[in-house]
DNA sequence: TTCCATGCAAAGGGTTTGCAGGTGC
DNA sequence: GCACCTGCAAACCCTTTGCATGGAA
């Protein structure tokens, strides 16, 4: 949670810039939004406001993270389950993701050449790219050291359901 | 369409082992499946069907689609509107898309070098592969032309609802 | 003749919307 | 005080499931 108070601000900016107002749930929100890990679901969002403000309802949850995306401050992705994941934007850098098939397990990376790679790719179809997205599918390490060794099925298994 | 011979074959091998019946609205959905476009959603397959086949429900569509991702002939995939869509497995060559914002248009591509991009990453972070998923985000050519001068907004809005 | 398959209608499940009462500004 | 907000319940929408009838093997 580096500069979440200037996102705080900016939030607050894109509110009163628009006409909308502060309320206290939004507040709470957004704070709470900033301050979580990434790729949170509005439902686990929800949960994690439940202690401090049991008053906070699930839907309003769903309209201030709507904001947010309006705001350019959040952005949604699907990784294959039912559930929009949100993450703060801009991101303290761009990054893509590996996921576990097999325990759910989020990791982060970046590697600038996918950005050379996208461009040629662009250019090649006529196409003017604004973003990606790039999801690496496989086990982590834990995972695939269980498999190894036949062992039963064993890390908590992902709500997920990938093709 | 190339083997689509071959893929029904193969389907019908599936469900013989699976101890499942070849029906008539199986047999013209697979064929219809393998005879059509990529990225196909449920819904855009069983329209294709009734013309030559009004008796044909979605649900069974949906249940065959599922079948033929059991058998590993199908694969589906999110794009960030609420259809999953479905592409033939496996694919003639593997690819990925690119996706235009504005009319939905998907294009497909394919760059070697992200499988070298792809090995790296995951060998930094202890990760094994299996597959990826790449989306390029951004403006067609069509799009980005309509774009450029000062024009309402154009070709047909896609029903999607990306971050 | 035995299961499996189909189609309809209804249920699921995440997300959105309508509405009546609250509350920033 | 005028909009805008909130929370609840209900609606949405794609997809799945229950059930009674039909059909492959």
């Amino acid at each position: 949670m580096p500069d979440s108070k200037a996102r705080l601000q900016q939030f607050a900016e894109f509110l009163s810039r628009t006409g909308l107002k502060t309320t206290r749930q939004r507040r709470q929100i957004v704070q709470a939004f900033f301050a979580a890990g990434r790729h949170l679901t509005a439902e686990q969002l929800y949960q994690s406001l439940q202690d401090q403000d049991p008053g906070i309802g699930l839907v309003t949850v769903y309209r201030t993270l709507k904001l947010l995306r309006e705001a350019g401050l959040a952005t949604g992705r699907q990784f294959g389950d039912a559930y929009t994941r949100f993450d703060p934007t801009p991101v303290d850098r761009p990054h893509d993701h590996l996921i576990c098939v097999r325990c759910g397990r989020i990791q982060e990376f970046q590697d600038p050449s996918l950005y050379t790679l996208r461009a040629r790719v662009a250019r090649r179809q006529g196409f003017t790219v604004t973003e990606h997205r790039l999801d690496v599918y496989g086990l982590c390490r834990d995972c695939a050291r269980l498999d190894r060794p036949r062992n039963g099925r064993s890390p908590q298994p992902a709500r997920a359901g990938r093709a």
